[in-house]
DNA sequence: TCTGATGATTGACG
DNA sequence: CGTCAATCATCAGA
């Protein structure tokens, strides 16, 4: 815009932008009287300084009022007007019409194939669709101010990065699978609204600057294709907000992508009082240890951990128990000689080991088992192995799971309260080798 | 570094 | 849907 005033003489000769006169401007007069010289100083004059008046005055309406009357204006408007079209725009003319930004394509690309902007979910498209409709539809003189601007600009990267960072910290230990779609919805709806937000503050800024420009095409030579050039150009400037919030939404994306892959994965051993807990309410319910979903909850509850993690417990419990008896015994001994104690502690002698329905003899069940009775009925054409070697049972696919937990072997009277554990029955033929 | 223990995941089954 | 069985991946102690 400057140039503008570079551009004119205060003598009314009209110099290009290497400062040489140009002739056919002269307004086609051999010789202006200086009457004439006078008036277009004049007018030259009030152009020049038009822009430095502040535009709410009642005195710079007025003179624009009467800059506009002047006679001679349309006739040097349209030579400046002239002038401009062909210095100005052939200058930038040359570097229109750019590819649009690789890296936002890919942002796009990327923003699109997460869910988090697209048509699809009412996505950002709408969102900028409504901003635009906001901003455009609303009032058009609603002119903020070049701080007001910034402020905005600046409030909306900040709410942007404050709202990023609660979802990164929110206990990103532990991702489960239903958070993680409920997290991207959250970055989704933030990279919206924030998207709107920005959207809004460049439509109106632009609305500002064109109101503005067109105020002012009317004392200076601005064209519209220039005032289009300029709302590229305030485009282009917002365009890096743009790619920065694009940026951002990315890689809150992919860092919960990657902490909910890797929380999938990653296995943190629970505390050695869950254990325990664990422990003690298995052995204790020996004879059939599936806990009810009241008792899951119960013990969720108490070892501060999830049901699925309780249910995973017990489930690689009884897996592994079945699998190792041997040693499973040792540690079932453990817990019913703890279990009497601690009662033998509070109650008395007779108490003990009240839970305990364990008894050693699931051991010798088990053999009995797979020695004799039933099992091998249940066993379809596989030979029966015998007990004593440790030819083992470990093959049996089909399994003993048959009709009740560990081969129904502690089926019967197991249960009954008062039966402690003895752990007597030992069997070495029972090691089954390791798979 | 190796190895057993262990929590989590997956596919099959009833 | 809950469970089993196999398997994976990591932890933790030697």
């Amino acid at each position: 815009m400057e140039d503008g005033q570079r551009m004119y003489s205060q003598q009314g000769g009209l110099t290009n932008m290497s400062g040489n006169v140009l002739p056919q401007y002269n307004m086609g007069q051999d010789e202006p009287s200086d009457q004439r010289k006078q008036e277009i100083g004049d007018i030259l004059q009030q152009i020049m300084t038009i822009t430095d008046q502040s535009l709410d005055e009642a005195q710079a309406r007025c003179r624009k009022h009467t800059l506009n009357c002047h006679r001679m204006k349309p006739a040097l408007f349209s030579v400046l007007c002239e002038i401009k079209e062909k210095t100005v725009l052939s200058i930038r003319n040359s570097q229109e019409e750019e590819p649009p930004d690789p890296q936002l394509m890919r942002l796009d690309n990327m923003l699109i194939a997460e869910g988090v902007a697209g048509p699809e979910k009412g996505g950002g498209s709408s969102a900028a669709a409504n901003a635009t409709a906001a901003a455009s539809g609303g009032q058009p003189d609603s002119a903020i101010e070049h701080s007001d601007y910034r402020a905005k600009l600046a409030q909306i990267r900040q709410i942007y990065h404050t709202e990023l960072e609660k979802y990164e910290q929110s206990d990103g230990s532990e991702i489960k699978n239903s958070d993680y779609e409920a997290k991207l919805a959250q970055i989704r709806q933030v990279y919206q609204t924030e998207y709107g937000k920005y959207e809004q503050a460049c439509n109106e800024f632009t609305t500002h600057v064109v109101n503005l420009l067109r105020e002012q095409s009317r004392t200076r030579p601005i064209a519209p294709k220039e005032i289009e050039r300029m709302v590229t150009i305030i485009r282009k400037k917002f365009a890096a907000i743009e790619m920065q919030l694009k940026q951002s939404t990315c890689e809150a994306v992919m860092i919960l992508r990657s902490r909910f892959l890797d929380a999938r994965r990653k296995r943190r051993n629970f505390s050695k009082q869950a254990t325990e807990l664990l422990n003690e309410y298995f052995y204790s319910h020996l004879s059939n240890p599936y806990p009810s979903e009241e008792a899951k909850e119960e013990l969720a509850r108490k070892c501060g951990i999830t049901v699925s993690q309780v249910s995973n417990w017990f489930g690689n419990k009884r897996i592994r128990y079945k699998k190792n008896i041997n040693k499973a015994q040792e540690e079932a001994n453990m817990y019913a000689a703890k279990t009497a104690a601690a009662a033998a502690a509070n109650v008395g002698p007779e108490g003990g080991a009240a839970g305990y329905n364990v008894g050693g003899g699931q051991a010798g069940m088990y053999m009995n088992l797979n020695g004799g009775d039933n099992y091998q009925s249940s066993d379809n054409s596989i030979t029966p192995h015998p007990r004593s070697q440790n030819g083992s049972p470990h093959d049996q696919k089909p399994d003993d799971s048959t009709d009740s937990w560990c081969a129904g072997a502690f089926m019967q009277g197991l249960d009954g309260e008062g039966d402690n554990y003895d752990g007597s029955s030992d069997e070495p033929g029972l090691k089954r080798p390791k798979i």
